[in-house]
DNA sequence: CTGAAAGCGCTTACAG
DNA sequence: CTGAAAGCGCTTACAG
């Protein structure tokens, strides 16, 4: 039976209630002045009276529910606001669906079948985004896997279904980009918790590893351990220590590819409190998840490419949802931006 | 009619599918070992086929959604992880729903009736979070408005329906602790541009100024103009320069509250540069959005609660889903964390 | 184009 | 507890 609204119209314009829904969904392509004019009507009675179609009942009686979910892991701050953009108009645009946000707690692991999240639990979506940030559970890819619904995983690298940033054509391009600057002791600066099993930990040390071996330059880790905290850097932060250390020696680098803001931060204070020279004595570059809005001095920034990867995402899950079976992963390009001071 | 997999178990265990489904939602009671081992069987059939719960299906029946839209506005950075993760677990656990995003971009107010997102346009929630950032949008109010769902603001100062922050009585805080450390001329640190319209800008300036006002002691904006950039600060980045010029002049201040971190990295850089000791000649205290990741130098630090304004956000939506109406404001109070360098 | 019917999968309400 | 029926609001498919 139609909604109580869509019968009331239906009444006062003497039609049936399915004429009514016709007009109201642009079904009707009739062209005779009559025609338009009552389906202008219907149009603006709805309005009036608030019509609003029910997207559940359309899902059961389609079967696509007209929605993608988001499936996020905790511990990560990688949701950068940028990328949720991207995707919300991105699958608005190309799918005429929305986003559901849901998120895998620790819960989710332990009590195996009680806690599953209500989106891989029931049906209510077309299609999963997964984006586990740095750290991918065993346990969130069966999960996820267990459900038969397409799936795209972001910033994950693997051989199909996957939207991952190149890590490593990045690394080249800076490691290329210091030497020609006349760098001839590289280093990379890291941390040594969580985000070290993460794929761009590995790729990007290669990418700027491997260009340094090939033209013969020094190239080393220097890996500093703090325990991973979720409290302010402190005044005696071992980041710091670490790097007024390095920074001390003669044979002190003096071209460094941090892994994040976090390191940057200590290698670019380090640097100011030794008097180097940005830009002639150092040459710093780092990776960034967000671009950061304060001021850390003349390095290079390399900010990942969220952006791309929500469009290629939803381009990846559009041609899933059409042709089914699996799709070729793709690796994305950043494009970083200069800024040498 | 029942999904074929129910009529299938139905089959399989000889009972109707409706007493599938009861088993499968838990309704039976019934302790009869008999019964309990044959619940459970089907249950354990559900899961080897694969069956799930259609949830618009039963949003249809019910007339619940089980879900809640959260409404974000394009230019803002203002979707801190933590909030939306706090949303997904607050919706979840307080009322058994999810989170759908949205987003209102420039096309939502430019053509009218053309681009309003689905979640406004259709019915798919029970309810609307509305985090419009900075920059309230009054054609977002409309839109909002003209919805009936019960309607929550997030980061927005108004009588009722409203979450936001304690600016004022943080900004006393801050500056209570500054004078008793000894500071007799604070400024407030700030940038021109589009905060400056929320009414987080007012306040934090009222409630420092106010404090200062009653102790008799000097207290002033610095307020630099720079364009709204999206680029990263640039090595002559008028910020710094301006506080550079500030912190040179013999009646410089010496506790500083900035609006944001953007402002704090100029400070402190300037600072920096000028050979201030910090904690000593000069006491810095910042706001911020996000838990800044870098080391940025010994300052206060106020991270905006956005964790507590979304289990605010999720009590009040269960409030106003249960009883209906408005809610009063619920201002929520910052929890700092000191840092002195 | 129009209308009456059946169907989507689940829940509510009512007999047995 | 169990089952048959009706209903939620929309779409698909089929006559007129």
């Amino acid at each position: 039976m139609p909604s109580p609204i869509v019968r009331k119209i239906a009444q006062i314009i003497e039609v049936s209630p399915r004429t009514v829904e016709r007009a109201l969904n642009g079904e009707l392509k009739d062209t005779r002045p009559t025609i338009v004019a009552r389906n202008a009507r219907i149009k603006q009675l709805a309005r009036e009276m608030g019509y609003r179609p029910n997207a559940a009942a359309r899902a059961v009686a389609t079967g696509r529910f007209g929605c993608i979910a988001l499936v996020v892991m905790p511990e990560q701050e990688l949701l950068p606001a940028r990328m949720l953009r991207r995707l919300c108009t991105g699958l608005h645009e190309r799918l005429d669906s929305e986003l559901k946000v849901t998120m895998l707690t620790d819960e989710t692991f332990e009590r195996a079948e009680v806690n599953v999240p209500k989106v891989l639990a029931e049906l209510s979506v077309d299609g999963l985004l997964v984006s586990p940030g740095t750290a991918l559970h065993e346990r969130a890819v069966d999960l996820v896997e267990a459900n038969d619904l397409p799936v795209v995983w972001i910033n994950v690298q693997g051989v199909h279904d996957c939207v991952y940033p190149d890590e490593i054509e990045i690394s080249q391009r800076v490691a290329r980009d210091m030497l020609a600057a006349g760098c001839t002791r590289l280093a990379f600066a890291a941390l040594e918790q969580s985000p070290s099993k993460h794929f761009s930990r590995q790729n990007r040390w290669d990418g700027f590893a491997g260009v340094a071996a090939e033209a013969g330059v020094a190239c080393r880790v220097e890996s500093v351990a703090i325990p991973f905290v979720e409290q302010l850097p402190q005044a005696d932060d071992p980041r710091l220590r670490h790097w007024l250390d390095v920074l001390a020696r003669p044979d002190r680098p003096d071209g460094v590819l941090c892994y994040g803001v976090s390191a940057a931060g200590a290698v670019l204070q380090a640097a100011a409190t030794l008097g180097l020279e940005l830009g002639r004595d150092l040459r710093v570059a780092s990776f960034c998840t967000n671009r950061p809005h304060a001021i850390m001095g003349p390095m290079q920034v390399c900010e990942v490419p969220f952006a791309e990867m929500a469009d290629a995402a939803v381009a990846m899950m559009a041609a899933k949802l059409e042709r089914g079976g699996h799709a070729e992963s793709c690796a994305v390009r950043y494009h970083d931006y200069g800024f040498w001071g």
